[in-house]
Order: C-alpha cells, then structure tokens, then sequence
DNA sequence: ATAAAAGTTTAGATTAGTCTAAAAAATAAT
DNA sequence: ATTATTTTTTAGACTAATCTAAACTTTTAT
C-alpha cells in the first residue's frame, strides 16, 4: 500500500505527463508539489523501486503501466468526492479540491464502489472533469478551448482547465458554469480577449487568459 | 492542528478516561492503540506541552477541558462518517468502523457541518453511541446492560458496547439490531447465560459476556 | 522492612519525509 | 571547443513516529 505522500506524487506524475509523450522532470514535479529537487530525487528513486515509474538519472521519469492503473485509480476517488461534495452536500465547486485532495486518500474499495453507486456513476466531476471507471477507463468527449472557438457558434461550456477557486468564483459571477450555453460575438485583435454572450445575455468581455481555460463543445 | 497521530492518541485517551476517574496509565494507551510504553511515554509528552493533557511521570495523565473538547470532535467526525456510511452508503453496521478510522481524520468544518446537515442531525451512530454536537454537547439517555434486565420486561435495544465486527455479524445473525423490542424470560444461574426473546420469536440462549455488551432501555 | 515483580521512563537506533549546501551532469552561450 | 548557466544528484542534517534494551519507580509479596 502507498503512503499519502507516495500517492501524491504519483498522481502529479501523472498529471504532469498526461497529454504530452515526454519524460517527467525533477523541478517539474518539485514545482507542481511545492516541494525542492532533492526532496524529488529521493521520492522518484523509491517510486522507480516499487516500479510504478522508470527512472533515468538526470532525464527524467515516465509512469509505467502499473504506475498509471494506481494515479487513475485516486484521480478516480478525487473526483467522486468532489462530485459527492457538490451534488450531495450542496458545497461550490470552487470550494472542493481541497477537501478532495485529503479524501482521494482513504483506503477502502468497498467505500469507493458504493459512492460511485450513490452518485449514479457519475462521467464527470464538478469541473467536468472525466471520472475514469472501475478499470482506470475514461471517456474522454472532444472539446475545443474557448478562445479558439468559431465566432457565433452556439456552444456549451464542458469544463475547466484551471481550477484555481479564485478563477471558479469569477466564473460563477459572470454565470459560466457546466453546461452553460455560450456564443463568442467577437474576438479582439490587439489582446486577445473575447466578447462573449453567456446564456443569451447581453455580450461581456473576458479575457483571453480566462478563454483560455474554458473549454467548450458543441 | 494535530497530526494524525496525535489525534489518534488524544481519542484513545479520551475514551480511556470516559467514565472513569482516575488517571489514564502509560500501558492502558498503549494496549488500546497497539504500540509499546517507550512510544506513548514520547507522545503523551508532546500532547502534554500542547496542554491537551496533565502528565505526572509515573501516575498517568488526565485530559485537559481543550484536550477534551478536541477528542470530542474527533468523536463527532467518527459517529457521523459511521452514520452516512450505513445510512446513504448501505454498508452493514460491522464494515464502518475501520473507515470511519480514516475519515475521522479529515480536516474540514465546512464538511462535518454539512455532512451532519446532509444527515439531519443524528444523535447516534449505527451501534447507538451518541453522536456530540458542534459544542461537543452529549445527550446521553438512561440505559442498562442487558445482562442486569429485568425479567419479563419489555425493553429496546439502543446500543452496543463492542464493536468488533463478529460481535456485530453475530447479532444481525440472531436479529439483534438498534430498536429491536427484546424480553429476557430467564437468567440461567449456572453461567450467567441469559433466555431471550428477539422481536417476540421464541427465546434463545445467549451468553453472558453477549448480554454485557448489549445495552437496552425502556 | 526487604526483596521481587510490574510498570514507566530514558537511551539509542531506525524509517519516512523533508531541507540546505556542495558536487556532478547536461545544456546554452560565447 | 571552451566556458558559463541551469538542472539534477549526493551528502549530511533535522523532525515525527516508532522500536528494543537498560535504568528507574512504584507496587506487591514475603
Ligand atoms: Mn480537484
Ligand atoms: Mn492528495
Ligand atoms: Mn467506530
Ligand atoms: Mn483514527
């Protein structure tokens, strides 16, 4: 069984190397986990023992298979907790990764079978992020960044790349949420930023660092 | 904020002290968290300078009024996480205490709030032990062990006073649950054994160290 | 009252996780 | 192709929690 700290850093591993092909590297991991090189050295060096990684001495680490079943696995916990939080609990969705973080590290099968079951096998968590399944599977539905989107297309906001609860509470003010229907009236030249009408109210600027972070679908 | 540990021996203490009067002793702690002497004597130093107990070398501690108030969170955290578990959850009354074990340690107000709203506010847990309030307020309610009952006199069963997971599966086995009406038709003098009738079925033995740790009220 | 037994504390060691500072390797700049 | 810069690793130290073995106190038995 892993330790708390052993989790997490292999889920950061994994969420470092996710989408990308290229090795993990030490500050990488150092910076997402707000901890020193040194500190990762001796953690990649255990975790490439238990095999749950590959370590190549100054180059960086990839997740192996086993390694990637375990990261799904507690990314899996982390976001039927958050789901539980919001939809039974009634808690913000800027106000849940924090208490997901403690929670994805309970130790029981049995408890993380049931709440999926409790929750109606949920897809996706609060952030519309995918909820992989029992078997470390996800369904991943293509979306596009908002900031690319055609111009008056009629689209709906799918999910969150950042989920920072300052960035949450500025979209929950400005009334974007999962599922809002949205419609990009205009893209500014000189900065970036993008007029957009969210759930066919008048159009309001946001900006192209906020248009960046949400994503959208058809 | 307290350490996982730290916490584990503060409750350990608490319920050590739970009726009783007299100082908690170095080897009680111990037996009840499964270490040796040298470890407690460590820690209960440490919980000693933070003035959640009074520790005279030799004699054992006592909790503090803060050390207690802690526990009694802590306490409250288990009761409701053992109570969402079979009530929401549907586990069985003999799988939760292990992960309530777990989840007693997460640190969020905001949660246990809502969780205790979400659950309505019980006042005890799956094996009858009362659940404190956000005070650490206690509503404890008259009651006797079965094995000193009255003959022939309808009673309820409210709680339990072990928790053990086969003591658990044997009363379901025998329909023994919280609220189930019982009637002690006779005491055999011999052993202690006791006659009883579960919801009015016809009587069956049960052994005197089962009828100590069933607690029954009017 | 003294000796034996039981319980508790201290001393010294170990493991997990962390840090700083120095050494080594890889990368970038002249 | 050397040199300078950046990145990574190693070395050594620290804290929390744990253990065993030895020393010390208290309690019990003779
Ligand atoms: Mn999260
Ligand atoms: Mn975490
Ligand atoms: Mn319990
Ligand atoms: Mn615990």
């Amino acid at each position: 069984m892993l330790s708390y700290t052993e989790e997490n850093y292999l889920k950061s591993i994994y969420h470092l190397s996710e989408g990308g092909t290229k090795a993990v590297l030490t500050n990488e991991i150092a910076a997402s986990l707000n901890t020193k090189a040194a500190t990762v050295t001796d953690m990649i060096k255990k975790l490439s023992s238990k095999e749950l990684i590959e370590y190549e001495k100054y180059y960086g680490v990839n997740i192996t298979k086993k390694g990637k079943q375990l990261a799904l696995s507690i990314v899996r916990k982390h976001r039927l907790w958050e789901t539980f939080l919001v939809q039974k609990l009634n808690f913000q969705w800027d106000q849940v990764h924090e208490v997901a973080e403690q929670l994805e590290h309970i130790h029981s099968s049995l408890l993380i079978e049931k709440l999926d079951e409790f929750l109606g096998h949920p897809t996706a968590d609060p952030h519309g992020h995918p909820i992989p399944d029992k078997n470390g599977r996800i369904k991943q539905e293509k979306q596009v960044v908002l900031k690319d989107a055609l111009i008056n297309k009629t689209l709906y906001v799918c999910a969150v790349r950042n989920g920072s609860p300052s960035f949450l509470q500025y979209l929950s003010k400005i009334g974007v949420q999962i599922g809002a229907k949205v419609l990009v009236t205009e893209r500014i030249e000189f900065d970036g930023s993008l007029e957009v009408s969210i759930k066919d109210n008048n159009p309001q600027l946001i900006s192209r660092e906020a248009a960046e972070n949400i994503l959208v679908k058809e």
